[in-house]
DNA sequence: TTACAATGTCACTGACTGGTGATATATTTG
DNA sequence: CAAATATATCACCAGTCAGTGACATTGTAA
């Protein structure tokens, strides 16, 4: 390969405009398409700036560093679901709220696996979340616990206010839950089988979603003999 | 730090007795200690070598390369809770065999997730499956794979035996929960809380292996209905 | 002993990495 | 226009990596 940091063509690179701005952005982008294309593993300093197009000293002038980039790309936003695409619309809210305590679970259940599986980007990000901890990393996994629980307090507020007391407990259920979801879903991008079951089969997804559902609805029957 | 290459110290290092087997035998443990100290990330041709106190040319005569040694590494076993680790001894087994569905499950969802919690080197491959398929990864797949379903089958045989016809699917449920174990393990290891909850706390991990326990119970009680 | 094979060490290559000081170019200001 | 400043590139450093051919040591068998 080449070596990088030598410019061994002939002709300088001629000098680009002079957009510090743009280089910025420029910067961040070729920090997603790396993590798109080639993981976390192969996120570096040579990397980046050879994507971006640009000298990799930029990088510790403007970001001071990979972590200040990496900070810089986490506040991007997008990463996460937001209570909208879980929920619906603010009427759709209202609506979903209304529903019995299962019938709310079972609908978020379904709409999280959906989510979390159609963002390869936030899939890299999880799946490295388990190796190493950085800025990136840092910096997301608050804005998703903050999100997490702003939406199970939602639906915490609306069993009160149905006047239902379940004995089984709503945070413990939700982790457990969305923790399968996170491990099947990262699992799916390498793995095809895990515990005999085909990952790669849509058909198979529908079955897990459904038995998870299963289980919310019959423990929250027992829960309300 | 050293150039791992040269030899920088005016003496030549003693050559060291010769024995072929012991030297493969300190490669594959030197493996084993820089996935356990160091992780995934770090294991190489050179960080091996150093560790064993070795040259590292005979990684390559020895196991044609890294995949090799891995592969060595990976039939050393011991990486996954056995069936005895979970059910018991034989007498054991066939005590718990005679329990109800739920309560079968219950123990076993318990054990394994101590199991597996117990094993950090277990933990790291798990955590590098997400990232990338290699020698090790995939060969302790197929152990997995294997001892999973065997237990899978004998739960289900004594299910028919009992002649519950539950509608939950026990492969869906079982993936479903260790999924769940896999993931709260793995995340345990750098991040404490998930869904704000403290994943660093004996109660909390009691508390979610409770709260997975009632989920089971309650299906199979509502299927019995 | 000698000859030979098995085992182990050494020294090097080419490619890559993160990091930095000096320099060139473009844009703005006077 | 010229000078000053912001912006971007270059060239190099020391360190690491995987991989390889040449050499040294040990053990063994003739």
């Amino acid at each position: 390969m080449n070596d990088s940091n030598k410019n061994t063509s002939g002709e300088p690179k001629q000098s680009r405009q002079k957009n510090k701005s743009e280089t910025k952005l420029r910067l961040i982008n070729a920090l997603g398409e790396i993590l798109a294309e080639k993981g976390f593993a192969n996120v570096g300093i040579n990397a980046i700036a050879r994507q971006a197009g640009v000298d990799k000293v930029l990088i510790y002038r403007y970001f001071d560093g990979l972590d200040g980039l990496m900070l810089a790309y986490a506040k991007e936003g997008g990463f996460w679901p937001s209570l909208e695409e879980l929920l619906g619309s603010q009427e759709q809210q209202a609506a979903l709220l209304q529903l019995s305590l299962d019938q709310q679970f079972n609908i978020v259940i379904e709409r999280y696996a959906h989510a979390i599986c159609s963002r390869p980007l936030t899939l890299e990000i999880l799946a490295w979340e388990m190796i190493e901890r950085n800025s990136l990393t840092i910096t997301l996994e608050e804005v998703r616990e903050s999100t997490g629980l702003a939406l199970l307090e939602m639906l915490n507020d609306s069993r009160l206010a149905q006047g239902s007391q379940s004995p089984i407990d709503f945070q413990h259920v939700s982790a457990i839950f969305s923790a399968a979801i996170h491990y099947l879903a990262l699992r799916a991008r390498k793995i095809k089988y895990f515990n005999g079951i085909d990952l790669s089969s849509d058909d198979e997804w529908q079955g897990l979603i459904k038995t998870m559902q299963a289980l919310v609805s019959s423990a929250v029957q027992a829960a309300n003999n």
